[in-house]
DNA sequence: TGCGATATTAACAGATCTGTCACCTACGTA
DNA sequence: TACGTAGGTGACAGATCTGTTAATATCGCA
């Protein structure tokens, strides 16, 4: 199978689980829409977990590249792309494509502490979290990483309510929350 | 079957969704733990889906009914039960039984935006939604809704990142928030 | 052309899924 | 005692689950 094959395999499998369910989406049906045989998938992945994991490392990878660029775009200093979050996560939540984050999906299907699906989707949020503590670091923030979780509870709750109302309308309460929180936590030199 | 067994059936039915997930619970499980024999369990429920909605309203009813007398008990003002939510939701963090919000990971496996499971979710939200806009509405706040969307937002952002983290330092963090937020949002008579 | 590696098809194993069927038991009431 | 009802048992249907096997096909490359 070509890098290219392998890629395409991953990434369409990514979507199936992305929208159908982990548990919920049989390898037949995976083979059946990639167009990989089963016998070929299992010769690459060893089980369904392996690809399911290849599945979420493709998506950690193409989603904080997405938000990280859709941040900078939308905003110029540290602390204004801190409040961007929220703006990108609002035009992530009104595209058709929607469907809640994989992630939190993953480890609400596979919950043990020491499973390696839920341990990789929260590296994912670690991940995340590390890069807002250093925009809050380089803004200024006396307390960065403090700072950092608090955004991840407002972006992972507008995440959770956006997906089960199939609103976008939580990302704008998120922002406003985001507003006050950059506003009121203490600074090294106010400005 | 008594109307206690049916009761028991449907509680420990609950548990076992709570626990392994919706998907990955089989009946025949189901039947081995509760004790109920399967063709009994489909003499009251017609299909699985049935069993899960019957266990999704006792959850919503007792979910509430704690949340709501421990946020009673914990404060008194309508403000301070508002803060209350946080300290209670991190009591039941600490809880060995905690598994993250059983509405989150059901719509997470039903999504579909016309699918039962995911419409009883939601309107288990938009009950706390509600009690949360009578609170904020008694304690003089201009605009009730906004404000209970918003605390919303903090209370699944925290159950959220406790589930994956296995931790209950969340609660502090929306609560640190939920703080700020209650002093910055506009009151009819300041106090 | 022919080799070697890789992919494909199709069937299969063995388990498990939801849901059903026929038969048996236990019990309250007449 | 006899009957109706409700529940239990265990096997079963038919589908689907993960994962495997064996034979066939395709393709790059020498």
């Amino acid at each position: 199978m070509s890098r290219n094959k392998r890629a395409e395999l991953v990434e369409r499998s990514l979507w199936l689980f992305y929208r159908n369910g982990f548990h919920a989406t049989g390898m037949d049906l995976v083979a059946k829409e990639t167009g990989v045989s089963k016998t070929s998938i299992y010769k690459h992945f060893r089980t369904k977990e392996e690809l399911i994991l290849a599945a979420l490392q493709l998506r950690d990878t193409n989603f904080r590249s997405w938000l990280f660029d859709r941040m900078e775009t939308l905003a110029d200093t540290p602390k204004a792309q801190m409040l961007a979050i929220f703006d990108a996560i609002e035009e992530w939540f009104l595209e058709d494509s929607f469907q809640g984050c994989m992630f939190i999906k993953a480890s609400a299907e596979y919950q043990a502490e020491d499973h390696a699906i839920n341990q990789q989707s929260m590296a994912h949020k670690q991940l995340l979290a590390d890069h807002f503590a250093n925009l809050a670091s380089a803004a200024g923030y006396v307390d960065p990483e403090t700072l950092a979780n608090r955004l991840m509870v407002l972006k992972e709750g507008a995440i959770v309510l956006a997906a089960m109302s199939h609103s976008a309308k939580p990302a704008q309460d998120a922002r406003a929350i985001a507003q006050v929180l950059l506003e009121t936590t203490a600074r090294k030199q106010d400005a």
